[in-house]
DNA sequence: GCTGGCATGTAACAAGTTACATGATTTT
DNA sequence: AAAATCATGTAACTTGTTACATGCCAGC
């Protein structure tokens, strides 16, 4: 009998198995490795990718192996299945939906006529700090995997966050020069 | 005795709140204003804007009063309370925390080398489409507002908007040429 | 010999979404 | 007169987070 290939998993299953296919790995394993590479775009509590590989193994899409170790806790090991695999291409090939984004950093801007111009100025101010701190993050981190080949996707992304984040820091500049000039 | 304030509540309470400055409303007034102004930055179910609302009431940072109709269904009407106002002030000017952004797109980018070129290719442009469609919206509503003082905070989220659907494309194109460039 | 971090996970809770309910009014 | 939309909301469910549990090992 064919697994519950039906089931309409969220697209965090899909981010965890996407994980697995670098290899069998612990639920420990991943929420390291999604704090490294993930971590930028996908940020999910440890406790989701324990719940969410446990979800996989109940639709087929990996297996579960426990093994025992005398110094640690014992742990289980799983592995992406085939039917996994098919269900991740089909799954990649899939259009993404509009993703709705979510910022308070924006929400507070938006009620800015609630704050004084100089909590205002500070808020955008602290945001031009952050996106410059992460650029720069991001830019060690691009420093790193530099030409190799196996990151080929994981650059794009890296870019993608790079752009980003620099539009961010000229936006906060031009924002800030209106608030300065606009008469208070 | 003073209302229970003490009591930490979430971004999307605050967002409810915010949107009650601008006067008196309903739920569904609510709803309607959020699609209309945050939708872009925060976009919550219309369900969530209700159970804010008795939150809200339950925390005295607002009051209900209810209007019956004859032609319509009875509603609720909220008002912020001086003390709503208060904590709204509070946390407006606290820091915004780190915002993890969470993305379908970049996620299904980062795992692109499960997909064939061309499927990467076409999830690249999807994502150029989209963003130059976000982008015209954005600029159609900038169009209306423009000039206009009630909106000036308004405006910069708006342009914030603008920058980063902006980069998005051009980043889409930069990535179209890597993609195409690169040997396959 | 205590303190903090590694390694491994679970349980309890909060947040957010989708589906449902209801009756009028306008449109086709 | 049937279908869609407005106006108002609630219930049931899914997702995601924070707090808790456990034992080893390394550094102070």
């Amino acid at each position: 009998m064919g697994s519950a290939e039906t089931e309409r998993l969220p697209n965090s299953s899909f981010a965890v198995l996407g994980m697995l296919t670098f290899g069998e790995a612990s639920g420990y394993d991943l929420v390291k490795l999604a704090e490294r590479s993930l971590e930028f775009f996908w940020a999910p509590a440890k406790s989701q990718i324990y719940s969410e590989l446990r979800r996989l193994v109940a639709a087929g899409l990996a297996t579960e192996r426990e093994v025992e170790q005398a110094d640690r806790p014992d742990k289980r090991l799983y592995r992406i299945t085939p039917a996994g695999e098919r269900a991740l291409r089909r799954w990649l090939e899939e259009r993404p939906e509009h993703e709705p984004f979510k910022s308070e950093f924006l929400l507070k801007l938006f009620f800015g006529h609630q704050m004084s111009r100089e909590r205002l100025l500070a808020l955008v101010e602290g945001h031009r700090r952050d996106s410059q701190e992460a650029l720069e993050r991001l830019r060690e981190i691009g420093a790193q995997i530099d030409g190799d080949p196996r990151f080929r996707s994981a650059r794009l992304t890296l870019e993608y966050g790079i752009a980003h984040f620099r539009a961010n820091v000229s936006w906060c500049d031009r924002a800030l020069r209106t608030l300065k000039g606009g008469e208070g």
